[in-house]
DNA sequence: GTCTATACGTGGATAGAC
DNA sequence: GTCTATCCACGTATAGAC
């Protein structure tokens, strides 16, 4: 087939992606135009259009996918739930510390998303505190845990390491290793371990 | 001094606060325009700008004055630190579950502060995390806690505490009362205390 | 203090040329 | 696939009448 004028498709739609989640997570979406997205990936405002139908689904791809990419790399460690537990624990920090773009957009622009996206992405993210909160009734039942309330404890454990992102810098005072040790020791301690 | 005409001012400046908070709490500061707040409070743009030169100081204000009186606010209890910490954390349980629209607002909107405002709002939330922190380090101090790290625990609670007004409903499963109990007894064990 | 009218920039999105 | 040009709605903010 003959290559069309111009043509530079095959970079394009990555970039199309990359940089209106750099963009977003900065700024916000509400404040970032398509224009600026054109302009940081190198095209007129036009162009995007190929890459995407409009504003609203740049957004919800990019959380949808995030969701999804997370669900699918949940540690599926078998053996004591305590074990399973700091499994997620680490887990979750790096995976979060790893991709501090998307895990902004996805706790930020909640309210961004349509009615319709946001029930599907609401539900992603019900299927991941399922898991977490599934460690900590077995890690009960078993007698290995003691937590009051397994829906509170799961919310309150995910708030809590996710809450990470919004300070943790890589020439900081703390090391990855350090912090991950640091915050699934509380966690170890808030289940009563 | 003669009534000028069509005046209101005694309601409409208060008004104006109010219907921006609500706002921008349920929508996102970027995302509300000027004549969405003015329809709310039920008069023409135009009216607006007697009460706030722009849009801007209306968002720094109403976090700034949130702050304020959060920190003002502060349980000046005295005793040993685990009572304090306990206090500090029904407080906190309590004033964000009070006022969850300025909370959200604080939490969400300090990218679309410009500079000068921002670091203004960063002294003052710096401020109060700094309360908890010397109540971590005089239980640590004391020998009533077990914290490996007084700032990263600090934050920890913080943000665990504060994520409560993501979920929390006054016609959810659980009471203020439960809640605020449940968490207490997860900040306890944290701490190991 | 509030209104109407308006200036002027920028927003998302599309059409048609290359 | 990308560009230029354009549509038209909506954004913040101000001026001047009442």
């Amino acid at each position: 087939m003959a290559r069309t004028q111009g043509s530079h498709s095959a970079h394009t739609g990555p970039k199309v992606r990359t940089a209106a989640e750099r963009l977003f997570a900065r700024h916000g979406y509400a404040a970032v135009s398509m224009r600026q997205i054109a302009a940081e990936v190198g095209v007129q405002v036009g162009a995007l259009y190929v890459y995407t139908p409009d504003k609203q689904s740049l957004l919800f791809e990019m959380m949808k996918s995030h969701l999804e990419g997370l669900i699918a790399a949940l540690p599926q460690v078998s053996g004591e739930p305590l074990k399973r537990l700091e499994a997620f624990t680490r887990f979750h920090v790096r995976y979060h510390l790893d991709r501090p773009e998307p895990v902004f957009i996805a706790y930020m622009e909640l309210r961004n998303l349509n009615a319709e996206n946001f029930s599907v992405i609401e539900a992603l993210r019900g299927k991941y505190e399922a898991f977490l909160e599934t460690i900590l009734r077995q890690g009960v039942e078993a007698g290995d845990m003691s937590v009051e309330d397994s829906k509170v404890a799961t919310l309150a454990i995910i708030a809590m390491l996710t809450g990470i992102t919004t300070w943790f810098r890589d020439d900081g005072r703390l090391t990855r290793a350090e912090v991950e040790e640091i915050y699934w020791d509380m966690v170890r301690r808030m289940v009563g371990a």
